[in-house]
Parts: structure tokens; sequence; C-alpha cells
DNA sequence: GGAGGCTGTTCTGGTCTCCAGAACGTTTAT
DNA sequence: ATAAACGTTCTGGAGACCAGAACAGCCTCC
């Protein structure tokens, strides 16, 4: 897992990438001084990756570029399960009128697909791309629920269990008390451990050969999704959705 | 513009990306004899990429990672225009069933920002991120036609006007004499320019100052569009989102 | 079955390069 | 005016990157 040979480098480069993502547009000093470089340095790297369109410089100002979002977006247009889920997730916004959401596992963190917004959803913080720990939320828990019980453990071992919520979980009996329960039942839920007032229902989609592609949610505000409702009409929605999805993946 | 004192290594691993989005999942000699590199070399940036989530590794075989997206996903988001724009774009895919645009201009190309389809949308190869040449699309010639005359001279001089079907513009007059016509119009299209058969109208996006920020678009197969309707009421509904954007973005 | 051809991975040290720090040219603030 | 910030350029010595060789697994094929 880790490099023994690391490219001091690219790695000065990364946290580089890193640093501009978190404080947005700003100058070369500012940089420096966040990551304990010289000037001249960061300059170098800065211009380095402006030449390849990874950064942009207004005035004395540099941020990033779009060119990560077409690396990003290559990336994701090319996954099978995103191509065949678009549609699918479009589909599920538009019949719930809410927040219809797509998620993989990579490198033990959900990443977020894309997200897709009825006329009456909520606007959560969330963006394609974005990265959450698997068991802070429905999806997260979906796909958790049907990987195998070692891989599980790494990904516990690797990432720890944050408590981004008091509600949320956080010791190991819990998180398997929790997946025994969604493998029964079949879908996930998430009842403001994430957000407070948010509810949320996922639902994982496995390949034929029983392998977890990623999981499928609908989120809504509380004040909207009654128990009856939850466990309902919305579910049956979030399956179905993720069984066409199935189905298409698997011809 | 060219850095007096590029970080090669850096370089070294932009190549070593580029070479991983053009060729998918692969091999370390493969992209060894790629790049003309040694193999510990691109093993030891493939695995400082790895460290930091921007490649993966499956089996023997190398291929991006998501970390991309998340870079690119978190640099839209922070984007105002396109915070703005992106419930825009979908309702103007539902109301016109079509596939509606947004692209802005960075570094002399075109970046798409999004793309939504309506119920009746033809499948584009575009997704977001993809970059394209200004001139070759109506959304493209619509930012070209609002941009200051000597930045549009900049930008032929930097990325060429590269024919990429026949009828596409090929000298800088045919580009002056369609950006006037375009202005005078207040809108853009592209009558197969780009794909045979596809017709395709774009309206820009100006800031209070009159700075243009990007283009919307809505493309459509050629058979479902008359002339009639394209100077019609297609025109009137892209613009009239054009439009909108503007009033948000100004407040 | 074992030899030979592929992989990916590890190791090494000589060469190339990255980068701290100093100096410079501008702009802003006092 | 003066000072203090900024971004940019320059330099050479310390340091790291990488070709090439060697290793450890796979396969395949007589």
């Amino acid at each position: 897992m880790n490099a023994k040979h690391p490219v001091r480098t690219t790695e000065k480069t990364l946290a580089l990438v890193e640093e501009l993502m978190d404080r947005g547009p700003c100058g070369v000093t500012e940089l420096a001084e966040g990551l304990d470089m010289g000037k001249s340095a960061v300059h170098n790297h800065l211009t380095t990756l402006r030449e390849h369109g990874y950064v942009l410089k207004s005035g004395d100002e540099y941020q990033l570029g779009l060119k990560f979002l077409e690396v990003g977006g290559h990336t994701r247009k090319s996954m099978e399960f995103y191509q065949v889920a678009e549609s699918e997730i479009k589909s599920l916004a538009v019949e719930t009128g809410e927040l219809a959401n797509l998620l993989v596992e990579e490198q033990g963190m959900g990443v977020y697909l894309m997200r897709s917004k009825g006329d009456k959803a909520v606007d959560l913080d969330t963006y394609a791309g974005l990265r959450t720990y698997l068991h802070t939320t429905g999806l997260g828990k979906a796909i958790l629920a049907n990987l195998p019980e070692s891989r599980v453990d790494e990904i516990i071992e690797q990432r720890g269990l944050k408590q981004e919520t008091p509600r949320s979980i956080g010791t190991r009996g819990e998180l398997f008390d929790a997946l025994d329960e969604i493998r029964e039942r079949g879908y996930a839920i998430d009842d403001g451990e994430r957000l407070e007032g948010l509810r949320c229902i996922a639902a994982p989609v496995k390949s034929s050969t029983g392998e977890v592609l990623g999981s499928i949610s609908v989120s809504a505000p509380a004040s909207r999704v009654s128990d009856e409702d939850l466990h309902g009409e919305l579910a049956e929605l979030v399956l179905s959705a993720a069984n066409v999805v199935e189905l298409n993946i698997n011809y």
C-alpha cells in the first residue's frame, strides 16, 4: 500500500493542489506559508501546473482550473456503472421530486458520482466527486452491507469510524449490527445521522456475480417523509431503480 | 506564459495522467514504453499518485481514480456562474426536451460545465469537463463574439483554427464575419458544423459590466428542428434562459 | 516440469534538478 | 518619500529522481 520510493516532488505538487482547493484563489506567499515551502518553489510548481491547464492565474492570484474536471469527467464517463445508472437516477429524482444520489466505493471512501434534483429537492452541500466516510451515510452503509466482512474491517482500520454527528455509528459492533439489519431488509436508511432533519433511503446495486457496484438513494427533509412513506412507497421506488440498473448492467 | 523554471518531475506526472486517460487501464510496462520512461520511474509515480487517490490499482493494472472528479467537482461548485446557471439549464432541457449545455472559456478553449438531457435528447459524446475549440461550436462562437477582438486574435494564435469537419470555420476572416453576425443577431447557430445532422443554438451570458461569463445552448437533430423553430421558439427559449441567468448573477 | 518469457516490484548511485534564500521590479500603504 | 508588501527571477549546493540491473512472481509451451 505505501510507496517504497515516493516521488517527493509530485507529493509537493499534490499538496499544493489540496491547499488551493481549501483556500480558494490566493497568492504565492500565502500558499508558501501554508505549505512551509519557499516562495520560488511554490511559484515554479504553480507555473508548471498552469502550463498544463490545472491552475489559472488572474492578476496576482492563482486558482484551480477546470482541467481536473476534464480528467475527472472523463474517468466518470468511462465507468459502465455511471453510464447505466445516470438516466435512472434522473428518473428517480423526477418521480420522487426529491434529491437522488449515486455513490461508489473507492479506496475505502464513498464518492458521489452524481446527484439529481427533483422539483422539491433540498439543496445539500454535496457535489459530484465529493468523498464521505461510508459508515456515516445510508448510501455508504448500503455498500458496506454487501462487502465481505474482511473488507469492512480493512476499511474500518484504514479510515476509522469518525463520528460526524452524535447520532452516527461509533463502534465496530454497532456498525455490524446495522449492516445485518440492512442485508435483511434490502435497503439502508439514514434518519438524521448525517444532517439533522434529513432522512435518506439507499439501496445497493450488485452485479450478476453478487459484487456490489455502488448504491442509489433519495434524500428528503423529515417533514415531508413519514415512516410509512420511508418504508413504503419511497423504499419501493429506490429498490426498483436499483433493480433496473442491475438488469441493464447485466443485460 | 511559459514557465521559466518548470518542475520537470511534475510534468512527468502530468504526462502519465494524460497517458492513463488516453489508454485507460493498463500496466506499468505499456505506460513506460508509451512515455519513453523507465519502468521504475513510472512505478514510483504511479504509487505516489495512488497514495493520494489519483490512481487506482486492480490486479496488475493501473487506472485513474475519482480524486480528479473531487477536485474538479469542487472547482466547478465554487463557480458562481455554474451555481446560478445549473437549474436554468435543467429547465431548458425539460422545456425543449432536447440536450442543453453550459460552456465557459478557459485558456482559450471551451469547457463544458454541464449538460442536461431532456426526454427526446440525443446522446452526444460530450461530458462535463470536455474541452473543445471555441470556433467549432455554437457555444464557443457565442463566447468569442463577446470577447475583445484582441483576445480573439490571441486565442487564434494560441490554439489555431483546427478544422474538425469540412464545414467548420478555417480562416480568421470567416470567423470574424461569423462573429459580427452573431453580435447582430444576439445568438449563434451551428448547423452541422461539429456533427453532421446536428443543429445547435447558443446564447452568451454577460455580467453587468458586459464581460462574457459563458454560454448556453440547446442541441437537437436537424430532423426535429426547422428553420422557423431554430430562429423562432428555440431561439426565444435559449435567449430567455440566458437572460434569467444574467439577472440572477447580477442580482 | 522446468526453462524461458512475460509481468510488476525493489534496489542502487551517479546525474540532473529542485528549491532556500537572496536580489529585483512593481505596486500599495503610510 | 519611504517602507513594506507582493510576485518573479536567479543561483549553486544538497538532495532526489530514475536508468538499468536484479528479483519474484506469474504464465505458456515444449
